[in-house]
DNA sequence: TTGCGTCGTAAATCATAGTT
DNA sequence: TAACTATGATTTACGACGCA
C-alpha cells in the first residue's frame, strides 16, 4: 500500500515533511458581512463569553467552533500588528 | 472608525519583491535543509537580518515555499539542482 | 477531564508586481 | 497594454501543548 508514496520521495530527496492534512475542512472565506460583524464584536471585547459566542454564531450562521477560532486568530493578528507597530 | 481601520490594514498589502540577494539566501537555506525546511526562531532571526527583512516575512517565505514546492516538485527541480550544486561547492571549501 | 488559551503551521485565497 | 504568471501577505482551520 505505501510503496507508491515512497517512490515519490525517491525521485526527490526526502520531501516527506509531515502533515498529510487528510480530512480537514476546506478553508471557506467568510463574507464581507460576517467579517465586519466579527470585527465589530472584537472591537467590543477581544474575548467571548459562552453566551455571546453562541449568539454571534447564530447571527452569522457560523458554528461556535468557527467563531471561537476566528477570535483566536484575530487575537494573534492583533499581537502581530502591535509587535510591528512598536518597532517602527 | 472601522473604515480607517480597514484602510490601514489594507495598506500593508502593498508589497515589493525581495532583493535577488535575499531570495538567494532564503533558497540556499531551504534547499540545504530540504529534509526539514523548518528554521527555528533563532535561524529565522538570523535569516531576517541577513536578508534585511522581518522575521514574519521569513516565516511567510518558508510557508509559501514549502507548499509551492510540495505542490509541484518538478517545477522546482532545476532550482533545487542549482542550489544543491552551489552548497556542495561551498561545503568543499 | 473539559475547555479555552497561545503558537506555528497548511492550504487556499487575495492583491499586486513582473513578464510576455 | 491586456492577459498571464510569480510572489509576498492574509485568511480559515487545526494539532500540539499549556493552564485552570
Amino acid at each position: 500500500g505505501s510503496e507508491d508514496k515512497d517512490r515519490t520521495d525517491q525521485t526527490n530527496p526526502a520531501a516527506s515533511w509531515l502533515h498529510a492534512r487528510s480530512s480537514r475542512k476546506k478553508r471557506c472565506p467568510y463574507t464581507k458581512y460576517q467579517t465586519l460583524e466579527l470585527e465589530k464584536e472584537f472591537l467590543f471585547n477581544m474575548y467571548l463569553t459562552r453566551d455571546r459566542r453562541h449568539e454571534v454564531a447564530r447571527l452569522l450562521n457560523l458554528s461556535e467552533r468557527q467563531v471561537k477560532i476566528w477570535f483566536q486568530n484575530r487575537r494573534m493578528k492583533m499581537k502581530k500588528m502591535n509587535k510591528e507597530q512598536g518597532k517602527e | 472608525v472601522m473604515i480607517l481601520r480597514s484602510r490601514f490594514l489594507d495598506a500593508r498589502r502593498k508589497r515589493r519583491n525581495f532583493s535577488k540577494q535575499a531570495t538567494e539566501i532564503l533558497n540556499e537555506y531551504f534547499y540545504s535543509h530540504l529534509s526539514n525546511p523548518y528554521p527555528s526562531e533563532e535561524a529565522k532571526e538570523e535569516l531576517a537580518k541577513k536578508c534585511s527583512i522581518t522575521v514574519s516575512q521569513v516565516s511567510n517565505w518558508f510557508g509559501n515555499k514549502r507548499i509551492r514546492y510540495k505542490k509541484n516538485i518538478g517545477k522546482f527541480q532545476e532550482e533545487a539542482n542549482l542550489y544543491a550544486a552551489k552548497t556542495a561547492v561551498t561545503a568543499a571549501h
